[in-house]
DNA sequence: GTCTATACTTTGATAGAC
DNA sequence: GTCTATCAAAGTATAGAC
């Protein structure tokens, strides 16, 4: 899967992560795959919006499999939850604080400009959203409760990204991992109380 | 104070907030703001970016105004966070999603792409927390915990913009406000019994 | 599918008359 | 301080040979 599409997918990718939709000319973009232009108009005949519709999808995917494969790995929610947190403070600062979301900027960029691409960016959150509300939901939580909850914890990690990338430090990482983890133990406790 | 200049920068406002910075031309500012070339590199001779600097300083200061405004006009310290959360849904739901955080787009932009900017939009996110953080200190919370619960109610503010710009829903909004009173509430509960 | 070359537009910025 | 005209570079996209 290292062929020219799957190349400027990948690098596009982190192009947009790092600078966002508007400053990542098509150029870049094909010098850093090494291609020509006309692989990329064979690859994507609708041009720099469809490959960007696609990067988002990606993108989006990757980074639910990776929050998954870390909650998951934990052997209760609340410590999946603190390490989830604590593993993207831990990627801020191994990167200079150049990784953190991979398609804020984008979604930001193209929330009042692009309507297709809005409505990509959409279906991205709304697929992390169902994840954490599955996980939520199998830890006794009940639906509507843990939906929201959800809607908290992404908001947490999107709004702590932003204050982290401006001011270079995780301290705002590490404050919204405990509020995270102190908003869903409380949730946990009323659960068990009232089943 | 309806001079050129101060043209120059609300309209860029508007569209940095809208657009962001890389796909808001200089043309496009010039055009919005009735204003010619020569005027911008009068006013400012270091091009868009000491605009932009000027800009995200502006922005910053003016919604930090309206926060306090809003905050400081409820009769307590949850009253005033509840409005400041539904405030932002209000606001949301009335330019259909057009009017959420104005430094947010930028200060993801520029966050790896442009250390000076970055720096600016640091500052401004450093000021509201400092706002934030002696409000809670009058309501009886000690500094540490005040300035982590603002970090927090900042990313939630943060965070619930995104998700709700991508999804056209106020949903996020609405979640994020239940939880940033929860959390302060504790907070303050904590307080009077431990002071 | 990939190569070279190019069309056309928009970008940020400047020059020089007034 | 403001006007018109213009620059060089970068933007997206396409054509046509191979």
């Amino acid at each position: 899967m290292n062929d020219t599409r799957n190349r400027l997918v990948n690098v596009t990718a982190v192009l947009f992560q790092r600078q966002g939709l508007a400053a990542t000319g098509i150029k870049q973009i094909l010098s850093d795959s090494n291609a020509q232009f006309s692989s990329l108009y064979h690859h994507f005949p609708g041009g720099k919006e469809q490959l960007a519709a696609e990067v988002i999808r990606a993108s989006g995917i990757r980074y639910q499999e990776l929050v998954e494969a870390v909650w998951d790995s934990a052997p209760d929610v609340l410590t999946g939850i603190t390490q989830v947190f604590e593993g993207a403070a831990e990627t801020l600062e191994a990167t200079d604080f150049a990784v953190a979301c991979p398609i804020a900027t984008v979604a930001l960029e193209v929330a009042t400009t692009n309507e297709e691409l809005r409505v990509v960016t959409a279906e991205v959150f709304s697929s992390w959203i169902s994840s954490g509300t599955d996980r939520l939901v199998a830890a006794g939580i009940d639906l509507t409760r843990a939906r929201s909850l959800t809607l908290i914890l992404v908001a947490l990690l999107e709004g702590a990204f932003i204050l982290c990338q401006a001011a270079k430090s995780t301290e705002s990482m590490i404050a919204a991992g405990s509020a995270a983890v102190a908003i869903v133990s409380d949730a946990l406790e009323s659960s068990v109380a009232d089943p």
